[in-house]
DNA sequence: ATGTCTTTTGACACTCACTTCCAATTTATG
DNA sequence: CATAAATTGGAAGTGAGTGTCAAAAGACAT
């Protein structure tokens, strides 16, 4: 499995998404070319493409590791923990790393926000995390309604997406922003109508 | 402001998305070429890009209205009205458009969920649905704090993206698919943490 | 170590999205 | 009708993205 094949795959794939988003923050997207980032990397321009669909994958080139991982940490529930308390704490244990080194987080976000195609491989990261809180919420509550389940995985991130956006924006300590995006994912469900 | 240039242009731009949509349904967002669009619209390729940053771009040309209307119905909110509200009538009201011709909107989503490029203009569209809730949260409860009102307008975004999704993919009625939605985005707000 | 098989890579050629610039055409205005 | 302003078409150029093929490198046997 950790042959040296995959190892070196691993690191390509890393020193080109570093490579990418320092390029395009010191330049601009349109200021780099596949070329560019390929030298950086030392790789042909044929060997970016087989990692990425587009230059704009690149941006988010290692996020789908992290979606892995809360597949992996939903997978590994124990019975007494609920789905959404693992996605919880999951999401919060990304925060280190994050505020560790944010100046990829950043760039990452300025590009999303500037070009459409980035913001499109950031929307399908987001996504894929949607889809997979779902499947664990569905598994773990097969007598409640899909539509209710489906919301509740799509508000979760709503919550991570809200929160980085808004530290991202103005700053302050991201796991409290967090928390107070949390708030309105774990308010009760089942409540009647209420102030509708 | 209703001359015979302004009635042209929307012209061609509805003649462009309509042409757009249908080549892409008939031979995949790959198949066809902007110029083949732009034949199809009795236009050339130049004039194609004065109205769309891409080809991607012309699948969601005309949602911008939409968007540019719910601000509408958010400004003329009458006193008594909540942003919630008039937030929840606007989306209902656009059910009848959609069910009358879901032909359009089933190949929009097909297209976003398949291509990066696309699935990049319909996160735009809805990021600015979202932020003109927002606002108008914020202008109606500026002592609220600013991070449970984004996260409420986010909410409503969730609600409609989820809504038109669920009957993208199983169908039945979109006006109480959408209702079902809607039921996370009314919950109190104010509570203590409840069942944190 | 050596040979063989498989995977990864680099080089080349090609299409088409997209940009830029200029000339031609059409609409608005006095 | 004349002039100004906006819109359009055409042509040329850059670079993203794809396909193919031969070379290089890791995996695995003897």
């Amino acid at each position: 499995m950790t042959g040296l094949r995959e190892r070196k795959k691993t690191e390509t794939r890393q020193h080109l998404v570093y490579a990418a988003i320092r390029l395009f923050a010191e330049r601009g997207f349109d200021g780099v070319t596949v070329e560019d980032i390929s030298a950086e990397a030392n790789v042909s321009p044929s060997t970016f493409f087989r990692y990425f669909d587009s230059k704009a994958g690149a941006v988010f080139g290692l996020a789908r590791q992290r979606i892995a991982d809360l597949s992996a940490a939903l997978e590994a529930r124990p019975a007494n923990v609920s789905v959404l308390e693992v996605t919880h704490d999951f999401w919060l244990s990304q925060v280190d790393g994050i505020v560790t080194d944010p100046d990829v987080f950043h760039a990452q976000q300025e590009l999303a926000d500037g070009h459409a195609q980035i913001a499109g491989e950031r929307s399908r990261v987001f996504d894929s995390g949607r889809e997979i809180v779902a499947k664990a919420l569905r598994a773990e509550s097969p007598e409640r309604p899909v539509i209710e389940l489906e919301m509740l995985a799509s508000v979760t991130v709503s919550a991570v997406f809200t929160g980085l956006r808004l530290w991202h924006e103005a700053g302050g300590d991201l796991a409290e922003i967090f928390e107070d995006c949390w708030r309105l994912v774990d308010r009760p469900t089942a409540d009647p109508k209420g102030t509708a």
